[in-house]
DNA sequence: AGTTTCGGATTCTAAAGAAG
DNA sequence: TTCTTTAGAATCCGAAACTA
């Protein structure tokens, strides 16, 4: 029933059907032609491919060679002419103050200074269809607009204009039922000032799905692409059902807080600048206006989701653990985990929901270990697909993803809560875990490189919190052969991995993150100060290299997302406070550039990183030339003791009190850093949606 | 020297608009 | 309808950057 995808694999098969090989014109054999189709990998590596099934390239190279990515819909889309000439218009109306300006945008440089032709049209400009063709309306559009939204927004089930027939994408609409309507219209009158509409416009809404899609959808992969960046949708608030709206209103504001500073939000009106606050605020006033429980949608339970993620992102954990329980309540209530509903749902459908369901799952197994509370959802249903979805390397990274967060279990959760039953994680549990976490995730070649950055930072995230589960347990006394790696050096290694992965990572790539990347890193980083305290004043290549990754990964923290990420200097404090005198130590190490703690933002990147990043890193020593050693068994077992009972992991720890083990009670947070509720009243005073 | 990567010129396609 | 124009996707050349 769903558009064919005539394009679509047939890989292993031994020949394509639509024989790309073969080329209309051209003479078989002589490839001066341009081939219809390429595999994927050339297509990748920009190389010139055979069409063949293993093609000529892929064999040479010992890759894999497949043709799964479906091509995409060529040709000019929307509506043309109108569209660049209100682009245009937009362009100069904002650049001029709203006065027609007869310049052509090429030689337009005026208060705009900085926007491309280029960008202008490759990156997301906003293409707002409110306004529309100089030309007159006619005024039977017209009065489609002023009444038909009317009838549309009787329905509180979502409306979505028709789409083409034809999509690439092998999955689509993810939404309620699509009413048939005639076309939307496409060429609309000014929005007129006494609209009673308190909607915001539409035009926004595109811009941050384009950013949406272009960053964070890798990682969140639940909505149709294909239906949100339709510019028809957002032609007119009015005219979307209120769900939708909410949920597009959630999202952009969660897109916001979560780019933030990483990317550049072209969409700067000076005056009116939407910022994340207003859109968090509207969706719940337009939610207030509705039952927005009682029939359970799948959009309620994302906007839900985005709100999580919009309070998340501003630290706000009341009110974000909220939301998230919200959501993950809707998703009960659809019955999303339990593997029989799939089977009734429309195989398209189903798979849009697994993978909300399983966002859900990550989102929640993360935050639960991060504010130390308890899980609902498990494992209890299958994966989503993966080679058959629209875009499987997103999904292949987004799999991986659940993976890792598949071997934080129960055990995990509640030993990170604090939980006193020892029984639960003995040492083979705690080497399963960490084994666990290295085999998942395995398969990660050809995944974007923010996913890469998403999933192995998590990976050496998790594998730290394992680790101090396990010390703070004092699992590693045991464990002689230190089979799970617990040993004191264990946080050194993990830290090198992270500095290796993040120190190659694009920038926006490592910033799209949101404030989840700066809270691992801090993690990280935390751990390894602890470590590096217990053996303050060790001189030793192991505890130099600490030194240098610790060093790196704070300077990463002080110019994260365009600014000093807010737990470097909780970190630094920490890291002064009782024995810390390492920052000022080597204040005259040569390696180590470090600025003052209390100058954290002026850390240049002009680190020296080891050269060899392998194995055995050779690190010269300072002036004195000390040997560089390891440390004895004997020698970590006493400083992990340190550790464990020095309190300084996020840990609940165990601590000797005569000759009973007690717990001490639980820290607040794993963090170093200062609980934030409320955001702090920065921008403009819009103190955060209060009430409910 | 052999490989890999990737900017971007070029080609291809389908949608939009014009003309008949 | 058919024809023309054009946005945007796709291919893949060839220079530059790596690697051995």
């Amino acid at each position: 029933m769903e558009e064919e995808t005539q394009e679509q694999p047939a890989p292993p098969t031994s020949s394509r059907s639509p024989t790309p090989p073969s080329i209309p014109n051209g003479n078989q054999g002589a490839s001066d032609k341009v081939l219809r189709r390429a595999c994927d990998c050339c297509r990748k590596r920009k190389v010139r491919c055979d069409g063949a099934e293993p093609c000529g390239p892929c064999k040479k190279a010992a890759i894999r060679c497949a043709y799964l990515q479906p091509p995409k819909k060529k040709g000019p889309k929307g509506l043309r002419s109108a569209r660049v000439l209100h682009a245009l218009r937009t362009i100069d109306d904002t650049a001029s103050g709203g006065l027609p300006a007869p310049v052509s945008p090429r030689e337009h440089h005026g208060a705009f200074g900085n926007w491309g032709w280029t960008s202008a049209t490759s990156s997301p400009m906003q293409v707002d269809m409110a306004y529309g063709q100089p030309k007159s309306v006619p005024p039977d559009q017209q009065y489609y607009r002023d009444h038909a939204p009317a009838a549309m927004n009787a329905d509180p089930r979502s409306y979505f204009p028709p789409q083409q027939p034809v999509q690439p994408a092998l999955y689509r609409s993810y939404t309620e039922p699509v009413p048939i309507l005639p076309e939307l219209p496409m060429v609309l009158a000014p929005i007129l000032n006494e609209s009673k509409s308190q909607r915001l416009l539409g035009d926004r809404f595109l811009h941050y799905m384009q950013l949406f899609f272009g960053h964070m959808f890798p990682s969140m992969p639940v909505i149709d692409r294909n239906l949100y960046l339709d510019p028809r949708i957002y032609a007119d608030t009015d005219t979307l059902g209120t769900e939708t709206y909410c949920l597009l209103c959630a999202l952009s504001a969660a897109t916001i807080v979560q780019l933030d500073a990483s990317t550049p939000l072209p969409y700067l009106q000076p005056h009116n600048r939407p910022t994340d606050d207003i859109f968090a605020k509207e969706c719940l006033r337009e939610r207030k206006s509705y039952d927005y429980i009682t029939p359970t949608s799948t959009l309620s339970c994302l906007t839900s989701f985005f709100l999580f993620a919009y309070y998340g992102n501003h630290e706000s954990h009341a009110k974000a653990w909220f939301y998230l329980q919200e959501a993950i309540t809707f998703a009960e209530t659809l019955n999303m985990d339990d593997e029989q509903t799939y089977a009734k749902l429309d195989p398209v459908e189903a798979q849009w929901r697994r993978r909300l369901y399983w966002l859900l799952f990550i989102s929640e197994r993360a935050y639960a270990v991060q504010r130390r509370k308890r899980t609902r959802l498990h494992l209890s249903i299958a994966l989503p697909a993966v080679f058959k979805s629209e875009d499987p390397h997103s999904l292949n990274g987004f799999v991986n993803l659940i993976t890792l967060f598949s071997a934080v279990d129960d055990n995990f959760v509640s030993a990170w809560r604090g939980s006193r039953r020892q029984s639960l994680y003995n040492e083979a549990w705690l080497a399963n875990t960490q084994k666990q976490l290295d085999t998942a995730a395995l398969a990660l070649n050809n995944i974007s490189e923010t996913q890469h950055l998403d999933i192995s930072v998590t990976r050496e995230w998790l594998h730290v919190l394992a680790w101090q589960i396990g010390v703070s347990n004092g699992l590693i006394w045991g464990m002689e052969e230190a089979g799970a790696g617990m040993r004191l050096e264990y946080p050194i290694e993990l830290a090198r991995r992270v500095v290796q992965i993040t120190n190659g990572a694009n920038k926006v790539a490592l910033d799209s993150h949101g404030i989840g990347m700066e809270q691992k890193l801090s993690d990280i980083a935390g751990c390894l100060a602890d470590v590096l305290r217990c053996t303050a004043g060790d001189t030793s290549a192991t505890y130099m290299e600490g030194k240098q990754y610790l060093d790196i990964l704070l300077r990463t923290l002080s110019s994260i997302r365009g600014k000093e990420s807010r737990y470097l200097k909780p970190l630094l404090a920490k890291m002064e406070a009782p024995l810390g005198h390492e920052v000022q130590d080597h204040h005259h190490h040569q390696h180590l550039p470090v600025d003052s703690p209390q100058h954290p933002a002026s850390f240049q990147h002009t680190v020296a990183v080891p050269h060899d990043i392998g194995h055995e890193i050779i690190v010269t020593p300072p002036e004195g030339g000390l040997r560089p050693r390891t440390w004895s068994m004997a020698d970590s077992v006493g400083m992990l003791r340190t550790l464990s009972m020095s309190g300084n992991l996020g840990m609940p720890f165990l601590v000797v009190s005569g000759e009973e083990w007690e717990w001490q009670p639980r820290r607040p947070s794993g963090r170093v850093y200062e609980e934030v509720e409320m955001r702090d009243g920065g921008d403009g005073g819009w103190g955060m949606v209060q009430a409910v």
